[in-house]
DNA sequence: CTGAAAGCGCTAACAA
DNA sequence: TTGTTAGCGCTTTCAG
């Protein structure tokens, strides 16, 4: 399938290219029966716009990046879509970069999408003090997912994290659990600090003490997950607690395994509640009472911010906005309600 | 970070923007206290390329497109960081495409990307007729995944599929199985053809009768998994089985869901194998034993095979390559061994 | 070794 | 309403 230029298909009707180029994008100015001759020949000619010609000239190239730490997550895959759905129909198409969440990565595909001229960038990144990302902020639009680096102003699409831990505790403790351990990423990261806040919020509005020691800290990978739940265990004399809660998706499973290599049961010995669990064919068992994020919403949240920040082209400076989404609890059997004391 | 031209350092320089762009794309001819002093500014006035407008030049735009049918799919993920890995060091990037399974959005994408003027494509397609995508034939390389459409000469890499269900029937039947059911996509997929092919040579070469009624049918999705299952075990009397090879990930579920909705228990009333089942976190409960797919080897190679077709690039036609790489089995608990009978 | 100039395919003043 | 022309930023003959 050759195709042909614009150059061509004015040749063969005896027009000049301007005219041809205004039919194409049925700009004013055309007669219309012109216009229809140009159309015909298109299809006979066989001619597909050159997107990259376009794009040189109109500097644009109707194309944005999202930048995820790995896309195997089906987190990160949820959203892309969602992003895909709601951009498409103005002809934007999405570049997927995959960092394996390394901040060198990040850098490096920074430099190549920027040679690339996308219009506009989504980030889910790893590095929170932003110090690469904000060279770019004058050369497009960033809209942050999932992290947000320590800067002033950026856009974000992110869950209310601090109400994703009060929902939980709060479960819990309607459930007549008071000692609640909790396993936590880097409060670096503010996916770590707000959870955490929400945490001890919840711990002082319902009057129960907090116990430091049954704070643990990882570092969102499985094995931290193990070692926090492992700790949590040995020590569970002298801090003593009936229910756990996870604050992220590899650390839950770290902690699920920890508890059944010590011969417990959840939710008899020990109630779970988990964060970021799909267990899309419910095959896990026993099931995760979990808290969940909108991963679609939080897309179409990015899509949306996206074009406006697209249209906003230039004309003119806009304040940043911080999108909060409601997280929401998924009930599984992994926690059991005690009864008084 | 604003960045500057070609043309901008040649006038700062006081040389022509030819030899500028010489000493960038270290060419010859280019004295070496020159290109030094070139390289020099490129720093100082904070020179990127411009990609688009080289792409435009060079009729070639350095970016590969991967179209698959869910990204979310952890099975496409691993592929297309395969790919990602083998192909970045040539400063290729990837733009990914989700199809959500529709034929539609293939036809889309491929326009789409045909506009970007992609340099060549990954194609995990649903539309097994190719009835749209060999118009792009002569357009860019492609290589086809998962499934191959049925026509001529084109590149793919796959796994043998009929091997992986002769590993499948063969473990089973190791472990004292003869009556073993099976669940297959459509056979008018390559990846339901091939699986079928696999499960009857085993049958035959070990010299066990086939009982068609212990072929059932499906679409890949989880409810025909089920459904397929219920048959099996609404006519177990009939036509008895110890086990059962489902041929693909979400009909496994399916059919597990099945088993266990008839308070049957696996593998103590019905051994199961299962297909591309990834448990990253070891949770599911019994553990499904599985056939597997190697996928970043998958992507490795089609990475390897799409550098070679970029650099054959119109220097004449070649011979198209089907790499087929093998599957291998991961064990679980799903199956239990039978003592002679 | 360096420069002038053409041109990749397209859009958009400006002129006619 | 249509055509002429310049130019987006770059590479690459071809002359010097």
């Amino acid at each position: 399938m050759g195709t042909s230029t614009v150059k061509d298909i004015a040749e063969k009707l005896n027009l000049s290219v301007a005219t041809v180029s205004r039919a194409i994008n049925n700009k004013e100015y055309v007669k219309e029966e012109t216009r229809q001759r140009v159309l015909q020949a298109l299809k006979e000619y066989n001619y597909v716009p050159n997107e990259i010609a376009r794009s040189l000239k109109l500097q644009s190239t109707k194309t944005v990046a999202v930048i995820v730490p790995d896309i195997c997550e089906a987190f990160f895959g949820k959203i892309i879509k969602g992003i895909e759905r709601t951009i498409a129909y103005r002809e934007y198409s999405i570049i997927v970069a995959d960092t394996d969440e390394k901040k060198e990565n990040e850098k490096r595909y920074l430099d190549m999408l920027f040679q690339k001229r996308i219009d506009a960038l989504v980030f889910a990144t790893v590095d929170l003090s932003g110090d690469y990302v904000k060279n770019y902020f004058s050369s497009f639009p960033i809209v942050f997912i999932d992290n947000i680096p320590e800067l002033e102003d950026v856009d974000c699409v992110v869950i209310d994290n601090a109400k994703a831990s009060r929902m939980a505790v709060e479960y819990l403790i309607e459930r007549g659990h008071r000692e609640i351990a909790v396993i936590i990423g880097s409060v670096k990261e503010t996916t770590g600090y707000a959870r955490r806040e929400g945490y001890l919020d919840t711990l002082k509005q319902y009057e129960i003490p907090v116990d430091p020691d049954l704070i643990q800290y990882g570092n969102y990978k499985e094995d931290a997950g193990y070692r926090c739940m492992e700790t949590l265990l040995k020590q569970r004399k002298e801090h003593p607690f009936t229910a756990v809660y996870v604050t992220c998706e590899m650390m839950t499973f770290g902690a699920i395994k920890a508890i059944h290599a010590r011969g417990l049961r959840i939710p008899e010995d020990i109630s779970l509640v988990g964060f970021d669990i799909q267990d899309r064919a419910k095959l896990i068992f026993p099931s995760i009472t979990t808290v969940r994020q909108p991963e679609s919403v939080i897309g179409r949240k990015v899509g949306e911010l996206l074009l406006k920040r697209l249209d906003e082209k230039d004309s003119g400076k806009h304040t940043s906005e911080k999108i909060l989404l409601e997280p929401y609890m998924e009930e599984g059997e992994s926690v059991k309600p005690i009864n008084g004391r």
